[in-house]
DNA sequence: AATGAATGAGTTTTCATTCAT
DNA sequence: TATGAATGAAAACTCATTCAT
């Protein structure tokens, strides 16, 4: 929809009109993430679901024709925001570097997870849209995040195997542990960031410790560790 | 809405009506049966939002005014199938034992998560609709459902704190680590179990064991388990 | 949509249900009566494109959902008279017969174009539809007013082709004369019948004439007949 | 809206002003003719109820707010594209000189219905307008194509009342039979020319000579003409 | 108790027109 | 003059719920 700008060194009533052409290509980037702004916040607060048309134009202050004007409808928006949630949290994540000479792989799971964290807190609103409207919305949200997840599980699913073969870890099913790690992530990011109060000192850092503390060790004291 | 069952001692005439009046009760709790469970279906694969009364009505066979004669209306037929899934949920969940004689903790894990994934298995429609619907269906279902979770955190919480206590488990973050652990069950329910096809060999032996194994003992193996 | 009244003479429990489905039946023919009179009315009198669902709802008195329970919508209510029109105005068009010892063909003519003003007199409000409003309602019910036309101009052409074969008819382009034959009609209809006020005594056979004589005779005096 | 150029005799500075007036005057009577072009081939396809100022804008390539400057909106460029054809149609159209001397009655009629092809035929998208949409699209244009035919019928009676009178024609029913008039040429228009492939070789005088044949001696062969 | 026709509030979407730049 | 973003009134359609039979 926003046309991209064409910058101009020429001179004289071509210059002019690309001076205009540009201003006005800025304000239409500037007024569509306005608008976007103003959905995400929306709804990440009242869910896709319980939220109107009606609720974006209050939440930003526009009329319904210019709604139409950015967007197609409700699902357009929404469907929008999701892919940047999608690209800001896929960025993080690749796969772990286990040459010789390559930092720790604990150290860059930290890393990742503590990215992963991050991204999410900069940006709660992104999050909760992914985590619990997302894939309730509508069939074709639904089928991306479900991609989304596919990709991660892969992924994950990968670093397992690896990791077994080269005798870092444990044996185990694949897809089972693989669930397991992405529900704890899940779930972490669910009730100790999205569900904090704002205000509240989180500590990214201690929740990534903690989540590969479960993950790798376990919760079992080591000298009991054989049961 | 469904009225109690009369019982009656009394005789001839009266004693007729108390049977019939008997009879008609049964039938009217067979009847609400019959439409929760064709209900619990249509949730399950259209979803709250896109499931409609007739959708219900074309499942179940019944007319309009019958459907609310039965129920107060959609969410209250919801509800009512979300009661259903908490209560047989919450049933398996106790604290665990862990006086001298009592069966070893692990075992009783074990028993716990085994009974909870076999509850799911026999009613794989009502355990999509906990884990898929009802959180984002009304305000007062999630409500329910966040207080269900509450619960269950809550318990974790516990033995995870009298698990540390008793010197079994190692020091954690319990808040975090009871998220992990539900996250872990949940991810592993949706992918696992509520994911796979039908006819697929569910193996809840094995994704117990999966589970318990991760929480318990991490993914390190015991050699490389001081990184 | 209205289903067919399931006649029943049993007795009983199923001549009561017979009964009422019968009845809910013939109520549900009947409504739908009710609303295409009111519609036809207001389609004629304001045109398609200028008629709203509102105008149709206040013409009948019912409420938008029950409109809408018995037609999918404007197109839909407005195709459903079209066809009306079309049936009945097709059900008088026949080929001539001119067989010896048949009625000769001009009486054959005169009452079939009687037939046709008639049915066009009893439904002035359908005939404007046909005539004023369909051709330009929508594409769909455009197409079916044209083919209409076209089986019309078919028949024409082929009695035209007969006509002069026999020698009763000059030698003259058919698809013109076709043309012509079939716009000196709905000319007529239109500014004589459809445009005249509704009491003014429209003397139908003296139509009928002058359209015969025209078509048949033409303008000029016999003696000045070559010019 | 479009000013008329205004005429100078002063010199110097105002002369200058004077040509800028005048050149800037004829751009706009350029820029009017061409939106008016290209408005025309819009509505002839589309229809005006399916025509969107879009639709023209894309046609014409000028902004939204540019097309206000020249027509006060989609009915007003309707009007004028309206008034436009009303005019041409009406140029050849004249009462037929039955003085001693004058061109022979069938002649002048030939050369008009000629004329009036002609016009069609070099404009169809003009006729389009006049025949198919004008009559639908507003009820002011369509008071104002009444009134256009209105004219033309008037013309038509009163011909024929002369021409009976001198007894050149057979006794008619005025109105009725300038009615079949006026439908002929119109249908014939639609079908024969209009809906004509535009690649077909029309013969206008051909179809002027089928009209002239069909509404002056109607159909019957000489011999057969006493029914 | 059972039925299903009727209801109308609620929501989305379109598009002709205006107006600040 | 030219532009095109902004506007908001209109209009269509859905569907949970009611209610007369």
């Amino acid at each position: 929809m926003a046309r991209a700008a064409v910058p101009s060194k020429s001179r004289g009533r071509v210059a002019l009109v690309d001076g205009r052409v540009l201003r006005a290509s800025r304000l239409r980037v500037a007024r569509r993430e306005q608008i976007l702004l103003a959905a995400r916040r929306v709804f990440a607060r009242r869910g896709f679901h319980a939220t109107r048309v009606a609720d974006l134009l209050d939440a930003t202050g526009i009329a319904r024709g210019t709604f139409y004007l950015y967007f197609d409808g409700k699902r357009a928006i929404f469907a929008a925001l999701l892919d940047d949630v999608l690209v800001r949290l896929r960025a993080p994540i690749h796969a772990v570097d286990v040459r010789p000479g390559a930092v720790p792989p604990r150290v860059q799971l930290q890393n990742m997870v503590r990215s992963i964290l991050g991204a999410i807190v900069a940006d709660r609103d992104l999050a909760f849209i992914l985590l619990r409207e997302a894939p309730h919305a509508e069939p074709e949200c639904a089928a991306r995040v479900e991609q989304f997840y596919a990709d991660i599980l892969a992924m994950i699913t990968s670093a397992l195997a690896h990791g077994c073969a080269l005798g870092f870890l444990r044996a185990c099913d694949l897809a089972t542990t693989a669930a397991c790690l992405l529900g704890s992530v899940k779930e972490v990011v669910d009730r100790r960031i999205l569900a904090a109060p704002v205000a509240s000192g989180l500590d990214l850092d201690a929740l990534t410790e903690q989540l590969l503390e479960f993950s790798l060790t376990g919760l079992l004291q080591s000298a009991s560790l054989r049961r």
